[in-house]
DNA sequence: CTTGTTGCAAACGGTTTGCATGGTG
DNA sequence: CACCATGCAAACCGTTTGCAACAAG
């Protein structure tokens, strides 16, 4: 449901801001929609290279993200982790949060009903126009601390 | 209450992990105990070259953060300004998060009892040992949207 | 005196930018 | 054929590290 809509919902937005199509935002576009949590520029990088894609230039990977985040088709994800990661947003692009393992660096998606109403509320209360937010549980995950499991 | 108090448990545990005192690090605990809000370590050297305390190099304020840091006196705070933010922990220094103004970049600390319920529960139910949780409103302050005042 | 502390400057690593080339419309 | 899209390499900038001088105990 969610893959194949976001590809199309983003090449719609990117052309009626005035954009030209090309190979390396293509082949970005493609690796997101199959992604569904947050990824560095290096990981993508990566991917694309391995992943017998088309190679794209570490330049156009932040330059690419960086338009899409602006057209809000992209968010921006603080891991704590000193690279900045993304993920793909609406087009049934499930709203989460972030689990970091500290240890390995695993980054996992969870999401909590409880905790949004909580956001949701308050975000009236504080003297600010909210557009965003962003929750994330730092700790060791279940491989590396055995008494969590 | 909080002021003063702080200091002193810091230093406490500094001797107690085994460290001589120094006058950077003096210096640098003082500002933290009178700042009760997340700063970059840039802010600090410029506070402290300023406000005619003791010049502190940079490589020196990055080395103390990190060992305050690792003894849990401060508490590392993303903000997604692609610079890292500390700020004191423990002592009165009393749970909170962060609102960040997009636009002009500000800072501002909230709290909010129900959210910190939310993620309480939250923790107890993730297949993780949480250590730390951050949350992180994005918006625009009153200034820079008249909108929301 | 022994050893942690600090400053300086160079090294690092993720991200951004300038410029020339290539592809789209 | 005008212009955006892309690659390459150099520039940037926050942060880290190596090393020598300094100071606490």
């Amino acid at each position: 449901m969610s893959s194949g809509t976001w590809v199309n919902d983003a090449e719609a937005a990117l052309a009626a801001a005035g954009h030209r199509r090309g190979g390396a935002r293509r082949a970005l576009l493609e690796l997101l929609d199959r992604e569904t949590c947050a990824l560095t520029a290096v990981e993508i990088e990566e991917t694309l290279r391995r992943g017998g894609s088309r190679r794209v230039s570490r330049a156009s990977v932040y330059r690419i993200l960086d338009e899409l985040e602006s057209l809000s088709l992209l968010k921006r994800v603080e891991t704590g982790q000193s690279m900045v990661r993304y993920e793909r947003v609406g087009s049934g692009g499930e709203h989460h949060h972030h689990l970091v393992c500290d240890a390995c660096g695993v980054v996992i998606p969870f999401s909590d009903p409880a905790l949004e109403r909580a956001i949701d509320g308050l975000t009236e209360r504080v003297g600010m126009t909210v557009s965003e937010h962003e929750v994330v549980l730092h700790g060791a995950c279940a491989e590396c601390d055995p008494a969590s499991g």
